[in-house]
DNA sequence: CTGTTAGCGCCTTCAG
DNA sequence: CTGAAGGCGCTAACAG
């Protein structure tokens, strides 16, 4: 059996309380007797059950994630996951709650903030970011307030923000461009990127990355001028139907936004060009199953969320966060590694979940 | 505050046993009784707290891992993996211990099943199977004794195994014959396929997966006899020596099983062949860096590891096992998505550790 | 068949 | 500065 709070009280000749004290490290100990506990913790390699811990304590950590509204696709699989991770948090004793704000509205998202900081439950913030000062200073008082701040998915360093759960985004433009010059191989013709808004920190981090491996490859490529298409389907049909009339020798397309809905149908079925798009959705798993997209880059929304409710508890305890573990890969998806899509509402299994 | 026990034993008008009795379907408890608990359960919306009641059980869950032994790194850390999560599986009142076995040894693989069977505390047990009727009967022998048992990585489904943990193998060899396909674009040559044995369901499965890939592509191409390197660097190293100096035009090598330390010592730099390898170990890592290997398929022994836990335990309490939440992926890694290398041995983080 | 009682390992008043 | 006692939500004897 592993020792508990008994034995190591019994052998240090103290009472519980006093093992609690050393345990939480409260004040109220004198030194010697402190040392006589910390002994015995040592001497019987005691490891408290924090479960246990968390029962007698009864404390819950409230965190709000604030997400941009509007359909982009990803973020309504963010959202899910999040509320999909609430429906299951009993057990960590966090309870997760959504605030939407519009897409790419600075202020909008320095007030949500900032009201969720004001809301004296809060145990912490994650923030899909807006590259902007106002949010940059609503994070610093948060965090000045004593709440722990983390960005999702894109990142504001300048903010001073506890951590970053998200992917390597110039890594991930990278791979899309290593991926893109092996698909192309010798075939030639000029390489066009669809992207967002160059506002949004993970759009430009993608962009660099992209560039500097299709400068890379052996055989060199024209890159067009960038399309930004607001992450709206429309727009980005429109831009892409523009590109396809006065390219007809396109060979590929990069897409490091969202959107694709409206890329798939500008490209109406067109399978000739080579297609790398960003996160798993309903649109580009449809796409890449026809053949139209022929790789997508992914990050679980899934773990983001598992990652960034750890983080915040972590931080809000005042506990160390293990960089390696927290880290969000970036997932290569073709048609033949598809995973099965997810029965989306109840894939609850009743107290099992448990977050891989 | 959620509700507990003792609010539904009121609104019942009985007491906490028989509460208890209901929620674990316990015998003992008149039908009328039953209902009105159940029904001030529904009325209540009440979820069992499972931390509060694996404290009270005291329960623990002894479960053993069976690994081949031997030099293979894959299974290497695999076992490296089951004992940092054994570390940190006191929270889950879970007891994780290992077996290794000469690899490819049925009778070895039986005889650790019987005696894994035989102690009278084992709750569970996961074994990377070998494809024997001698083994297929020990976990039959191990299921009939009330032990659950997963088969990890590689599977046995005519043992009646309760669960298999593990990836679609031959979707991963399909990912593997399409990346081959796209990488190699028009250029002409055979490619060849260094297995470790048919006589594992996976390398079959494997092979499988990539000559029906290959076959599917635009541009047909030779798919060499297969080699069987029995995982062993020396033996592959010959085999694949021997392959390039009697093929002078040879465009890709498949090695879908493990070994590939010889496999990238017998290609001495060379990164003019197209290499698709499995499992990211320190050996691919290292060639997929240098650009001998062009790209790696995993399938991520952590996860795999904390799956087989997961259903272990499910399947010791009778409770359901959520078929998605368990599917394992096939991650596709090239020199630009690689991951950080994570540095061995302490990555822990004092109680933190939950798993993804 | 049902209820009472005493913990599981830890934290938290409240006295001393 | 330290200790005793009670409770978190649930389960498990042991009585009735």
């Amino acid at each position: 059996m592993r020792p508990t709070v008994h034995d190591i009280a019994e052998r240090a000749g103290v009472s519980l309380a006093t093992v609690d004290r050393v345990l939480n490290d409260r004040p109220g100990v004198r030194a010697v007797t402190r040392a006589k506990v910390e002994a015995a913790i040592a001497a019987l390699g005691y490891v408290r059950d924090v479960a246990a811990a968390n029962l007698a304590k009864g404390r819950v950590y409230p965190l709000v994630f604030i997400v941009p509204a509007g359909e982009n696709p990803f973020m309504r699989g963010l959202e899910a996951e999040i509320r999909h991770a609430g429906r299951h948090s009993a057990a960590e004793r966090t309870r997760l709650s959504v605030v939407t704000v519009p897409a790419f509205d600075a202020a909008a998202l320095a007030a949500a903030i900032d009201a969720a900081a004001a809301s004296d439950d809060t145990a912490g913030i994650a923030a899909v970011a807006v590259d902007a000062p106002e949010v940059a200073a609503a994070i610093a008082r948060a965090r000045e307030a004593g709440i722990p701040v983390v960005t999702l998915v894109s990142d504001l360093a300048a903010s001073g923000r506890d951590h970053f759960v998200g992917v390597d985004n110039v890594a991930a433009g990278r791979t899309a461009g290593s991926l893109m010059g092996r698909f192309l191989g010798g075939r030639p013709g000029p390489v066009a990127v669809l992207a967002g808004s160059m506002r949004v920190r993970d759009h430009r981090d993608r962009l660099e990355g992209f560039l500097a491996a299709m400068a890379a490859m052996p055989v060199a490529r024209q890159v067009l001028p960038v399309l930004e298409g607001q992450d709206d389907p429309a727009v980005s049909r429109r831009l892409i139907a523009g590109l396809l009339a006065a390219t007809p020798d396109l060979a590929g397309i990069y897409s490091l936004g969202a959107g694709n809905g409206g890329l798939v149908a500008a490209l109406s079925g067109r399978s000739d060009i080579c297609v790398i798009a960003h996160e798993l959705t309903a649109d580009t798993r449809a796409a890449l199953e026809t053949g139209v997209i022929d790789a997508v880059l992914n990050q679980d929304a899934g773990h983001e969320v598992r990652s960034a409710a750890r983080v915040l508890r972590a931080k809000a305890d005042g506990l160390p966060v293990v960089a390696a573990q927290e880290r969000i890969r970036i997932d290569i998806f073709i048609r033949e590694n598809l995973p099965p899509a997810a029965e989306e509402d109840e894939r609850s299994g009743a107290g099992l979940y448990q977050g891989d």
